[in-house]
DNA sequence: TATGAATAAGCTATATACATCTTCGTGCAG
DNA sequence: CTGCACGAAGATGTATATAGCTTATTCATA
């Protein structure tokens, strides 16, 4: 019964949407507005409107919500809203600090040999990342290349665990090097970008994993140390 | 006004609970019977009974069950109910791969001169260790201590990322040892956490940091392989 | 007797009504 | 004109009713 009710539910091809997907679906769209700057740090968000926006009722959006919140994107306050939480200087430094040591341990800790498909997307970000550098800047579009990219690197390590951890330190302080572009030089910022996708594909080519940690890690702390230098006072 | 609001509440002893003490109360107790064993593996918990027993609605018990779902330590099925997870072998010896590559972290990440109040409970809970050593076997008590232990240690690092991530992957593991207690030798066991705890206070009172972290690792990398003779065939 | 479909019970998921908190504007008193 | 108290508006927090999912039981049928 139960089988034949999943087989029709198969057959359809416009099957309802399962919860948790429903659930991915709303998490992501928020997630990445708020890595975008699309919902900017200090922003407020209403339930009600996304629940209105997302087709369904409080609840759900809520959960979402509640999700960020712990992964310290955002902070509910009763009889305000959700606002989008500033990223302080000692937490950003707290946080690079560490995803510079877990960019090392995703070379150590149980590797996987890149499936062709990574390598694919890969050189199609580098040529991305070349194409952005020579047009006028569109931070925008350099966040979503940033994005794929950790997307990619994450498939890299066996290791479930500190995939998910490597996922919530980067989303957690994405914003803010997004929010800091400005002040940095376009070209330079999208060549040091390119090589750094290039230096990744070669590692990868050659099955040097704990490289291409190593050019993460590398990349992380010139980041780390431009930032830096705009809060020597602080 | 509202400054007149807070002060009467400051001034009233007996106080309502805010909503945040409130979860952390629920989410704590939660929390704790799992890492006691007393929610089993596969234990299969109720929201209707938990918002019972804590004297609230369902909503808040959802949403602390929520967080520990995010957490790993429970999975919530649709018409079932919230089931405490078991931790495959996998899952296990990735989160001690991390766990010991975070705990060598702790000593180098901007750590903290130990406050006289921890070096003063870590003397109480290596007598306590001793104590438990000579008695018959209570799994709950070595937990328990286990557990203290832990919150402890947190307290060293001033990155409090770190701390999150830490206490995140000790309370996703932790119930696996303790499961597995009645394999080894009780004696044996709580004569090494007895050193553990003594070797942690002799760094710490030299101001060694980095040697805390060591301990805490050679500790860690021990009970991984005590584990792991069990599971060669897995 | 064996099978299988219908059904009932119990759970979580969702929607919604209500409570509480915060803010801001308004109006009255000084 | 100023300042304060009050209240309305609108937000999140909580409780609850309803929808939907899963399992087990029961009863009719081959």
């Amino acid at each position: 019964m139960s089988a034949a009710r999943q087989a029709a539910r198969a057959r359809e091809p416009a099957r309802r949407e399962t919860q948790t997907e429903r659930f991915n679906r709303i998490y992501k769209a928020i997630r990445e507005r708020i890595s975008l700057l699309e919902y900017a740090p200090g922003a407020i968000l209403n339930e009600g409107l996304l629940a209105q926006e997302f087709g369904v009722s409080r609840t759900p959006v809520r959960s979402v919500l509640q999700r960020l919140n712990y992964e310290g994107l955002v902070t509910t306050r009763n009889g305000i809203g959700t606002i989008v939480t500033e990223v302080d200087v000692k937490t950003f430094k707290d946080i690079y600090a560490l995803r510079m040591r877990l960019a090392e341990d995703m070379g150590v800790l149980s590797p996987v040999s890149p499936k062709p498909e990574v390598l694919e997307a890969l050189r199609g970000l580098q040529r991305r990342a070349r194409d952005l550098g020579e047009a006028a800047p569109d931070y925008t579009a350099y966040a979503r290349l940033c994005n794929e990219f950790h997307e990619q690197l994450l498939q890299l390590s066996g290791n479930l665990v500190l995939r998910e951890i490597t996922d919530l330190l980067y989303y957690r302080a994405a914003r803010v090097w997004l929010a800091f572009l400005p002040n940095v030089d376009w070209k330079e910022t999208l060549r040091n970008q390119e090589s750094e996708i290039a230096d990744t594909i070669r590692a990868l080519e050659l099955d040097d994993m704990q490289g291409v940690g190593n050019v993460r890690r590398q990349h992380l702390y010139a980041l780390l140390k431009t930032i830096g230098r705009y809060f020597v006072g602080v």
